[in-house]
DNA sequence: ATTTCCATAAATGTACACATTTTTGTGGAA
DNA sequence: TTCCACAAAAATGTGTACATTTATGGAAAT
């Protein structure tokens, strides 16, 4: 909806082409990429894919050698760790802003059917509707965004979220299986009511404090699905890129 | 030095030739860019034009519209205050977690060195050597860039630096005449050495509450500049981008 | 005078060819 | 064996043509 994604342009076929082999553990981390294989492989020509390509680079997804060659990124646990510190410290930079600034009261409303809807798909704890509470939940973060009521904020906000395997929502796939990823949803949405409260309530810093935890709890998550617990490795998009 | 900029190739060219166009003033604000004339203009095809524009969206300074045309920005006082405070979070990021993380005694020597030559680019404060500060402002800034020993925050950091007019010098540029503007690298070296001690003690949040407010120190330069008592209105790059 | 519509002009998106650079692999010398 | 040089192969960088989309401007109708 937001998103205008053009999506019978050849770039874009490239873009979400590529981003898919490369989450999906087509290359291994490290390895080149290269353009006429690549194009032949996704049935683009060398032109939109080159656009493509620099748009994963910026991305982070892929990283560009001194030669001009490309290469699949890899990433350390702390990299994730740190990517996941920079998104909770824009988040609640925008959190502290819409608090001080002050929100409408129509954007509060909004905020508030979000949050009675996450309530209902979270239910009691135990029958969580997935699915319906992840796309929520990127409701939930993109009214963030919004909140702050600032163009160059947003933009950043929309930014971070994009770093891979920073996402709010990174590793909830699949995991619902899990009583741990359960409780790690609870907790999250009483985040969320704090979050908003302190917003409604112009307490700067209470948001951006709450912010920066409730991004922490991706960190939870991420030494999950690393356990050999976690028997799904390998159907966390991105996950194969993760060496140390 | 640190910047490999590849300067003999077409997209570099054409790349700081449609910046320097830009931040010159050559283009109103949200006036249309075309490819052909543009290419013409700067003696390059439109293939590697192509790639620096979609690097000059990145930055910011150029706007895609749906039909894909291109426009140059234009920007409120507001978006530049915004810009301001993202920067000053993502450094305050850095900063404390270099705090916290601690830095190594090479690292933490190499600053001292920095500090100590900034001192003598300030003197007295009456014959300060504005050029001769501008770069080592600049070199202390890439060193807590590096401080917080993450590629991820070192590569937000660079990022939230490019972001037009929130640069920690855009608007030190042929101000060294007005003595308000020697106050405020006074006042700024002395923010330097508080991050500086506050990062060396290990002490987080002191490290992160003076970065953002040392980034703050732009706002007052914004607003002189802005004021009509600064007839450099057009000598500051980019400036011209700015409608209220 | 204003609006609508259409023809024309111009811009963007894409493919492809070719020059240049980088990588790769082989063979010979130390 | 290991190292180096060099030729072959392959990749990237760039120019350009062309198809398609979008913008422009003027004529006709209201």
């Amino acid at each position: 909806m937001n998103d205008p994604s053009k999506s019978n342009s050849q770039v874009e076929s490239a873009l979400s082409g590529t981003r898919a082999l490369i989450l999906g553990g087509a290359f291994a981390p490290g390895e080149r990429l290269s353009e006429p294989l690549l194009a032949e492989r996704l049935k683009v020509s060398r032109t939109p894919l080159r656009e493509a390509i620099g748009t994963l680079v910026q991305e982070g997804l892929v990283e560009r050698l001194e030669s001009g060659r490309c290469q699949v990124s890899s990433y350390s646990t702390q990299d994730i760790l740190d990517a996941i510190e920079v998104r909770g410290t824009i988040e609640g930079l925008a959190a502290r802003v819409a608090a001080e600034r002050g929100t409408s009261d129509k954007m509060l409303s909004e905020c508030r059917e979000i949050l009675a809807k996450l309530e209902r798909a979270v239910g009691n704890g135990s029958d969580i509707r997935f699915a319906r509470y992840v796309e929520l939940n990127a409701e939930f973060h993109a009214w963030m965004a919004r909140a702050a009521g600032s163009s160059v904020i947003e933009r950043e906000f929309e930014r971070v979220s994009r770093m891979p395997l920073a996402s709010p929502s990174a590793f909830l796939q699949g995991q619902e299986a899990f009583p741990a990823f359960r409780d790690s949803l609870v907790m999250a949405q009483r985040q969320h009511r704090g979050i908003f409260e302190a917003i409604e309530h112009r307490e700067g810093a209470r948001a951006e404090a709450l912010c920066r935890e409730h991004a922490r709890l991706a960190r939870q998550n991420l030494a999950f699905v690393m356990s050999e617990e976690s028997a799904s490795r390998d159907s966390i998009p991105g996950l194969s890129l993760v060496n140390s």
